[in-house]
DNA sequence: ACCTGAACACCGTTCAAGT
DNA sequence: ACCTGAACACCGTTCAAGT
C-alpha cells in the first residue's frame, strides 16, 4: 500500500537547503578534526570511526586521504608543531632555548601526539623546519656540522619524550598532589638498605622548581662541552 | 548409538599423565611470558589473549594477577629492567655513564616497554633500583642533593626515549640502509630557501658515529656545569 | 571518481556460572 | 577459592556495490 510512495520519497530529490552539501573530505580537514577529537575527547576517543562521525561520514572513507590510524597522527602531530612560535629576540643560546621549550609545549598540548614521532626519523614539514632553524642557531654558536647535526637530534629526542611526559602529567585524572604525596610514601616505605638514597633524600627528590627550564639548559650546556669528534 | 558411550568418555577421569597439571598461574609467570611473546611475535602480538593462549588458559584468567594490559606491561618493563647490570669498576663518571648505556640497551630489547615509562613516576622496585644507583654515583661526584635529584629525572628520561628510540630501531622491517637513503634524498629535496640548513649539510646530517655514547656525554657534562640552584 | 554499508578479523574487560 | 565460557562493547581496515 506504501511501497510506491516510500519508493518515490526516497528517490525524489532533496532540496541542498533542507540538506545541505557537506563539506568536500581532505586531509586537511580530517588532520583538523582528528586534532579536535584528540583534545576534546582525549586520546582513547581518537578512532578512525570517531573523527569520521564529526565529519558526518564513515569510517572507510577517511582512507581515501589518510594510510591508516598511524599517518594520520602523524599529520597530527606536524599540524601542532606548525603552531610553533619561531624566536627571534635574544642571543642565540636564549633563541635556542625557547624554541625548544616551545617545542615540547606544542606537543605538550595533545595527548599521545608526542610518541608517534618516536622511531622514525622526522619527516613532517613542519618537525624539519623546527630542526632547521635549531641547526641555524647552533652554527650561529659556532659548533661543526657534525656537533650541530648530532646535537638537533638530541635536542629533537628531548623535545618528544619532555612533551609526552608534560602531557601525560596534564592528561592525569587524579589529582596532582595527591599523587605526589602516594609516591613519596611508597619511597619512604622502601628497605633502607637496598635503596639508601631515595629512603634518605626524600625532600630533594620531590624538590619544586622549573626543571623542564634546567634541562633545557644541561643540554645546551652540554652540547657546548661535548665535541662529536673527541 | 554412540551417545552415552561418549558422554561416558568425556566424564571418564583422566591420568593426570596423560593431561598432566598445568604450571599453576602467578604474576611472575604471565610477566615472564608476556616478555616471551613481545621478543618472539611483537608488540601488536602482545594482547591478553594471546597470552593466556601460551598458557594454555583464557584471557579471563589473567586478571586474577595483573590489573589490566597497561599493568602487564609496566610489570614486564621492571622485569626488564632487572636485567640492567650495576658497573663497579672505573670513575664515578664512566660508571655512571655504563649504567645509563646499560639501561637503555636492557629497554632497547623489547619493542614497546620503554613507552609504558613515559608519563609516571617511576615506581617498579627494579626502576627505582637503577634511580637509587644514579644517584649514588652523582652524590659521590659531589654534586648537591637538589641537582642530583633533577639529574636523574633527566637521565631516566633520556633512558626512555633513547631506549625508545633504539627499540623502534631494531624492529624496524625496512632495510636500514635504504630507509636512510630515502630520508636523505627527502632532505636534498626540500625547498633551499625554506630549509637552507636541512639541504646544504646533508652528509653532516648522517655522519657515523657513537651517537649514543655522546648525547650521554653531553648529559652527565651538562649536569656538572649546571647546579639546579642559579 | 568518490563514497559507503557491511563485513572481517580481531581487541580488552567483565561476570555469571562452574569446579 | 580459583578458573573460565561467553558475552559486551568496541576496534582498524577492506571491498563490493552504489551514485
Amino acid at each position: 500500500m506504501f511501497g510506491s510512495s516510500l519508493w518515490s520519497v526516497s528517490a525524489e530529490p532533496v532540496s541542498r537547503r533542507a540538506r545541505p552539501a557537506k563539506a568536500p573530505l581532505s586531509r586537511a580537514v580530517i588532520v583538523r578534526t582528528g586534532l579536535r577529537v584528540l583534545d576534546r575527547e582525549g586520546l582513547d576517543a581518537l578512532t578512525m570511526r570517531r573523527v569520521a562521525q564529526v565529519l558526518d561520514t564513515g569510517a572507510a572513507s577517511l582512507y581515501v586521504y589518510v594510510k591508516n590510524r598511524d599517518d594520520l597522527m602523524a599529520a597530527m602531530l606536524d599540524e601542532a608543531l606548525g603552531r610553533v612560535r619561531l624566536p627571534t629576540d635574544g642571543s642565540w643560546q636564549e633563541r635556542l632555548q625557547l624554541l625548544v621549550a616551545n617545542s615540547i609545549e606544542a606537543m605538550s598540548r595533545h595527548e599521545g601526539l608526542a610518541l608517534v614521532a618516536l622511531g622514525g626519523i622526522p619527516t613532517g614539514l613542519n618537525a624539519l623546519l623546527v630542526m632547521d632553524r635549531m641547526l641555524a642557531l647552533l652554527k650561529e654558536g659556532g659548533l661543526d656540522d657534525k656537533t650541530a647535526a648530532w646535537a638537533v637530534d638530541l635536542l629533537y629526542l628531548h623535545i618528544t619524550v619532555a612533551g609526552a611526559e608534560q602531557a601525560a602529567y596534564n592528561t592525569k585524572k587524579m589529582n596532582e598532589a595527591d599523587h605526589i604525596a602516594e609516591v613519596r610514601k611508597l619511597y619512604a616505605e622502601l628497605p633502607a638498605d637496598r635503596y639508601p638514597l631515595l629512603t634518605s633524600m626524600g625532600d630533594a627528590l620531590f624538590s619544586a622548581g622549573d626543571r623542564d627550564r634546567w634541562a633545557i639548559q644541561v643540554l645546551v650546556n652540554g652540547i657546548l662541552n661535548t665535541p662529536a669528534d673527541r
